[in-house]
DNA sequence: ACCTCCCCGGAAAGCGGTTTCCCAGTCTGC
DNA sequence: GCAGACTGGGAAACCGCTTTCCGGGGAGGT
């Protein structure tokens, strides 16, 4: 393995040359040695070892990522937009899946600490549980105390950089955008009763209902991926429309129609949330809420990344997309 | 920032004692000072600096894997494959996206190097440029050379441990499946000329159908994702049965059919190749070839990380899945 | 000419761990 | 009772790089 002293010694010159020309400084370096020294590293195939650098410039060049299913759709843009984000950066990114365990959340942070990242990204709405989530703030703490950054998207930590969607609003302008198209009988598949982005989706999406003088939606609950939309539509019989609080259980929830021959839109109307992109050949195509989700990847990282005197949250707007799966009544 | 030197010396030790105490070590040490240590480390929040282990140990616990475009879903699912079988073993994962770029490809190879990534998982097929390639391999041999380990799947690097997906066979027996069903004139839509990966599913495809007595396939190319594949759709009018060289493609061409009105699979057969997971509910459902993409992603870090003596390739069979996208002729 | 200032090069002190080596004390076996 | 093996503890030498500090020499000012 080539180190720097064996750049030095072959261009002869000494230690703190070489590093000044190789890896960046202040300090200028004449151009005579300068030649050398490149020469040398070139010969020699050097590669700086970065763990040397950060452990001698005491910060490193990597960022974390925490996401529940990167092959989640919805994860992966948001992944990807943060990626983009930290490459313009110079950044490199370490990515942890989580798979829905709020412990392996946390055991990510701890090792992400001891890596001594740049920022944490915590991406994914996390259970409403007050144990965990007090440990999780906890871990968050003390790597926030030895300098690290944090950024969430989706999240509901208090004292946080969040980007947050604007779920509940979300809701509610797609409970009014479908009920201007004459439905009056709304279920809901509203995913995990704690999921605190399912909640407010949802509770938006009532409250909006509410609002319009309208009845109650059918609130049913279930898992919030795909098999619980397909689960969960199969219970909603009585409604003239079904909104899936995310585009995954929306397309669950087709296929179940579908499999029962029950006819999207004719008998039934579907909505989603989150407008993602891998689903924009689905038919019917599906109306559902549109989400900027690579630029909030990205945002978050910016927040992460910012001056960040105290927690700003930076609230993203989502735009009502209305598409073949539902009909007018 | 709390270091081993703070616990040592809370806990009354030597640092060589905390050290072995709080990061494993062969050596034994006594049950009183270990607790001592325990307690000093829990109470002061220490975490060790992974830069600073690594350094020191010589080996860092972080692999690298390389992936085209992570919102692409069979990328989504090898990397996820990876990541699983990485975290099986202790390892994280720094993972880089290329948007295709070569350049970018042999930049990540030689960052990854440089930080001394126990190995680097490259995924995806390339361009067949042979100064590119050149270059790419000169940056691997560089990061062996230093002690790295590499794996690629469906890459065509020579040298290298590989999970390659049977491509052309799978193509092949694609072929054979549709001609079964009575299909004789056949469109391809092939991708980029020089993609190794389309290219072998292509040639498979029309070996096979030479074999058989059948008239040469229709050859579109194109760009490897959604978009190529609607557009290359729109020349294939006289065909009967399309193969699209990846499911992504195929979607794409579904899409273009649907809005010209031509129905699948009555006016026209279409299949794809991958079966990607989230198209699973697609309609019409895809006919495509099975790769089990996980398992690849899995497998291939195990090659990596593997004795590896000599470069081993391992062939990974598709399957092919019939769906309704076909049609008996 | 003389002094100052600036510029560029090198020596060396860290960064935070791991691990070798040495040492004192305790167990064994005879 | 004593040599020899074993045990657990600590001092200190690294791992590879950055950066401070120091020094020598040339340029510029008076």
């Amino acid at each position: 393995m080539v180190t720097l002293e064996d750049v030095a010694r072959q261009a002869g010159v000494s230690l703190a040359t070489a590093s000044r020309v190789l890896n960046g400084s202040t300090r200028q370096v004449g151009a005579a040695l300068r030649a050398r020294v490149e020469r040398a590293a070139d010969e020699l195939g050097y590669r700086a070892n970065m763990a040397a650098q950060t452990l001698a410039r005491g910060a490193s060049n990597v960022i974390g990522i925490v996401v529940h299913d990167l092959t989640d759709p919805y994860f992966a843009a948001l992944a990807d937009g943060a990626m983009r984000a930290a490459a313009g950066e110079g950044l490199l990114v370490m990515v942890g899946t989580t798979h829905r365990d709020p412990e392996q959340e946390i055991a990510y942070v701890a090792t992400l600490n001891a890596q001594r990242v740049r920022a944490v990204l915590l991406a994914g709405s996390r259970v409403d549980d007050p144990e965990v989530t007090a440990r999780l703030r906890h871990e968050l703490e003390r790597y926030r105390a030895s300098g690290g950054r944090v950024a969430c998207v989706g999240q509901d930590l208090l004292g946080v950089d969040t980007v947050a969607p604007a779920n509940y609003e979300g809701g509610a302008a797609l409970a009014r955008s479908l009920a201007g198209l004459g439905h009056t009988r709304f279920a809901v598949l509203a995913g995990p009763p704690n999921l605190m982005t399912a909640r407010d989706r949802c509770a938006g999406f009532a409250a909006a209902l509410e609002e319009l003088g309208l009845p109650e939606p059918r609130i049913l609950h279930g898992p919030f991926d795909r098999d619980g939309g397909y689960a969960a539509a199969r219970q909603s019989r009585d409604a003239t429309c079904v909104f899936a609080v995310n585009d995954v259980m929306a397309v669950g929830a087709l296929a179940a129609y579908r499999e029962q021959g029950v006819r999207v839109p004719d008998d039934v109307s579907v909505a989603g949330f989150d407008d993602i992109v891998t689903l924009r050949d689905h038919v019917p195509a599906l109306t559902t809420v549109r989400l900027p989700l690579t630029d909030m990847g990205a945002l978050a990282l910016e927040l992460a990344l910012g001056a960040g005197e105290r927690a700003v949250v930076e609230r993203v707007a989502g735009e009502v997309v209305l598409r073949e799966s539902v009909r007018r009544l």
